[in-house]
Order: structure tokens, then sequence, then C-alpha cells
DNA sequence: TAACTATATCGTTTATTTACGATAAACAAA
DNA sequence: TTTGTTTATCGTAAATAAACGATATAGTTA
């Protein structure tokens, strides 16, 4: 990490881009957005059953994607219903639709 | 880090997908990208004189960018010229597109 | 050959990430 | 109220990432 330096400030863009590109740069992550694909949702239960890692494991991920704004959770007592957050996963779309061109 | 289970074997595209995301995953990276962006490339020294960090630290996130395969380096003695690797490119492109639908 | 230039690599420090098991919290149902 | 279910959070260990300065390397040029 940066030690000595002040803070860059990059364009916002490319914050935003680098901290979307982060939430996806790890595959147990792109499978639970895969399997939220689309408009479908789902529980924690559901990605735990599917995905061979702890349920610890998982929900960590699951809050960095929160953190990102790539889902949302929704309380359905006892469970939390994730689901894709469509505004800011257009976004992001957008985002590295234009950085590709 | 993955200390007690056997490693998961993710489908390829999620593995690529993931691994290219990791690339773009520091604004440094996306800046010295969007600087080769198109067709153009340049030297080390360009991105040295442009980014405020040491040489020694965009030389190693060039050579992550050279890991993924996004970019390429061709001797230009004693200068190296960088360029973006326009196939793993395109790769990467679809890659995202297809991910986002 | 000796110096110069441009870049990579090494060694180090600090921060962050990824994983786990254990525990806490929130709510429903008995 | 107690129990059960589902999920989050805590604490911790190991790995990886990001930054730096110092040094090595490759190729020109003097």
């Amino acid at each position: 990490m940066n030690r000595t330096l002040e803070n860059i400030d990059y364009k916002e863009n490319t914050e935003e881009l680098a901290m979307f590109a982060k939430a996806l740069a790890h595959p147990t992550r792109i499978v639970i957005l895969k399997h939220l694909g689309g408009q479908s949702c789902c529980f924690t239960g559901d990605l735990v059953e599917v995905i061979p890692l702890a349920q610890s494991t998982i929900s960590q991920h699951l809050k960095e994607l929160k953190n990102a704004g790539l889902i949302q959770g929704e309380l359905k007592p006892p469970k939390i219903k994730y689901c894709i957050n469509q505004e800011n996963w257009n976004k992001a779309k957008e985002l590295f639709a234009n950085f590709f061109e």
C-alpha cells in the first residue's frame, strides 16, 4: 500500500471502474453474480449449497459485492434474499463497455 | 487464502474473467491502459512522467498487465514500447460483455 | 572498454484479501 | 420462553498486493 505519497486523485470513472473490477476479481464472486444473473435472486443458503466454501466465507464475498453496490439484500426472515442491484449493474456494464471502446 | 480445501475448479471462463478483472482492479492500471488505449503505444518512461508513483511501482503494474496478457512489450533499446495485446484485449472485452449480458 | 540510459528485479514494509471455525444476532415457531 | 433456522460478524492465520529505494541488466554511445 501507499505509505509515503499523498493520495493521487484519479478521474472519478477510473476509481469507479477499478472498484467494480475489484469486486469481480475473484472467481467465487463471479459465480455468485452469475447465479443471481438476469432478474433472479437467491438466498445465502442456496449459494452455500452450490459453492464448496464455508458459509462465513460466502457471506464475506456477499458483503464485498454489496459494498461495491452490485447486489442488494432484502430481509425475508429468517432468510435474506439477494438480488442484483440493477442500477449499479447497468452503471458497471456501461463503464466496462466504454472502457473497452 | 485457501488453506485447507483442495482447489475448486470453476469454469474456465469464470477463472479467466476474474483474472482480467483483477488486472483492472487498480486505478493505476486503468490509467495505464487508457493511456495505451486504441492503437497507440508508449514507453515506460512516458508513464513515469504522467503517474506520480515510483518507477519501480509502475514497472510492477506493467508486469501485472503483461502477465494478464492485456499488454505486450516490444524491445526498442534501450527502451521498451508497450502496446495493448489486441487479441487478449478483445477476449476480455467479450468476456465482460457476455457477463453483463 | 567505459559511461550512459531505460527498465526490470530484489528486498523490505505495511495493508488488504481470503479462508476458516466459533459465536452472535434476528426472527419464527413450538 | 425456549428452540431452531439462517445469516452476519469476530478473531485469526496465511497469502497476496502495493509501495518504496537500491541495485542489476541490456543495449547505446563515446
